[in-house]
DNA sequence: ATAACAAAGATTGCATACAAATATTGCCTT
DNA sequence: AAGGCAATATTTGTATGCAATCTTTGTTAT
């Protein structure tokens, strides 16, 4: 039925994958059940491997398993939006000395060339390519401290927090506003100011962290005014 | 053959905890293959909720898992433990102020019980027990900021460490030491002084480093001389 | 009409069976 | 004797079947 692809990667791997990406970008929403004989036919797919992703999602934090019960899509209140938040502004100001002691020129490049092509998603209005490049953008800033644990702690929690900002409607300002401290971010990082880095990452984390929980709050109110 | 326990609890949260114990304690030791029907033979239990439980263990990063090649134990480099330890000292100095803002006179005198408790393990040389309260002291402290992401994760890296921590020879003055410290740490949270205890709890950790590092490169070292 | 109960239906949890891939063993060749 | 190859054996990956649990629906009694 499906073409062969690679008959090395097992698939449940692919399932998993195909699930995250799902649940990221919101096709399923936070209450959703999850039954394992639908997901299985339309991946085509047994329930067995389909179990096995499942169970891999829960330890990211991304289903709920209730016991003969079932899975849903987990929900991610606003309390653990902010918190995930706060966490990564810890993480980006440990991250800034660090990062300022191992960068190089041809780092500078690299994340410089991300940035132009952010900007370029600015003007045709493309927020999907900017949100991947962004994410992109930050990872391996962080992943430049060399310090693999971090960087894995990281990118979870980035991860969990691209459903928040897939959900809000980004204001045109706050994406303007954003552009802005990328640039403000590579200043300190050409100076390699460390302690400068960290403080523009953080600041950088809180006021984006401020703009998505604004945003759910509005968007879940109109929602409550619809109902 | 078994008595029936409580039917409520799914097979494979308890071949996962069983798992993850013997993981953590060494019983299994990294780079030792799990055959999937060996361990489901001791266990009692057929492979289908030992491969959940792999799956999950292979998230939290205790297993790999290698597509046809099965399971093994996680080796965890002295890289990544000193990783480790680097990242737990930014979740502690975030940790600082905001356990002083939020702690109470009960949770002081529960964690005074507790180093009591610790105190009362090192007179009768209980290294396992001084272990699992050391765990549960340091837990709570960051279970008190209130940020339960924060928490989780740190939670997760100590249960990472735990291993390294079983396998060295821990050094009577280290431990000698470290109680010290314990009851500065609490000083500085009865005086509700957030930066000081944020930085004390840093500079244990970061001692608590060190003793372990040395500890593993001494019992490697003597690996690498007896082979 | 509502609430409580019972039985049918659906879903999860686990075990087993089979297919595909890897590891091992023994033989043959050089 | 050493290396390579082939056949066997073991192990993993997936599908399916059955038992236990939960959900839903329909009935009855208040």
């Amino acid at each position: 039925m499906n073409k062969p692809e690679s008959p090395r990667t097992p698939l449940h791997d692919g399932v998993l994958e195909r699930l995250r990406q799902m649940i990221i970008r919101c096709e399923l929403q936070p209450g959703d059940r999850i039954s394992e004989a639908d997901l299985g036919r339309t991946f085509g797919v047994s329930r067995t491997p389909l179990r096995e992703a499942l169970k891999i999602l829960s330890a990211e934090g991304l289903v709920d398993i209730r016991p003969h019960k079932g899975a849903i899509v987990a929900d991610i209140s606003m309390d653990e939006i902010s918190e995930t938040f706060a966490l990564m502004s810890a993480l980006e100001l440990m991250a800034g000395p660090l990062v300022c002691e191992r960068v190089s020129n041809i780092d500078l490049q690299m994340l410089d060339s991300l940035i132009q092509e952010m900007d370029a998603c600015q003007l045709r209005n493309d927020l999907m390519t900017y949100f991947e490049l962004n994410t992109e953008f930050h990872n391996r800033i962080i992943r430049l401290t060399g310090n693999s644990v971090l960087t894995q702690v990281y990118v979870d929690m980035f991860g969990k927090l691209q459903r928040a900002r897939y959900r809000v409607n980004y204001d045109p300002q706050r994406w303007h506003e954003s552009s802005t401290e990328h640039h403000w971010i590579m200043e300190s990082l050409r100076a390699r100011d460390g302690e400068e880095l960290g403080v523009r990452l953080k600041e950088h984390n809180a006021r984006t962290a401020t703009a998505v929980v604004e945003g759910l709050k509005a968007s879940s109110l109109a929602n409550a005014q619809r109902d």
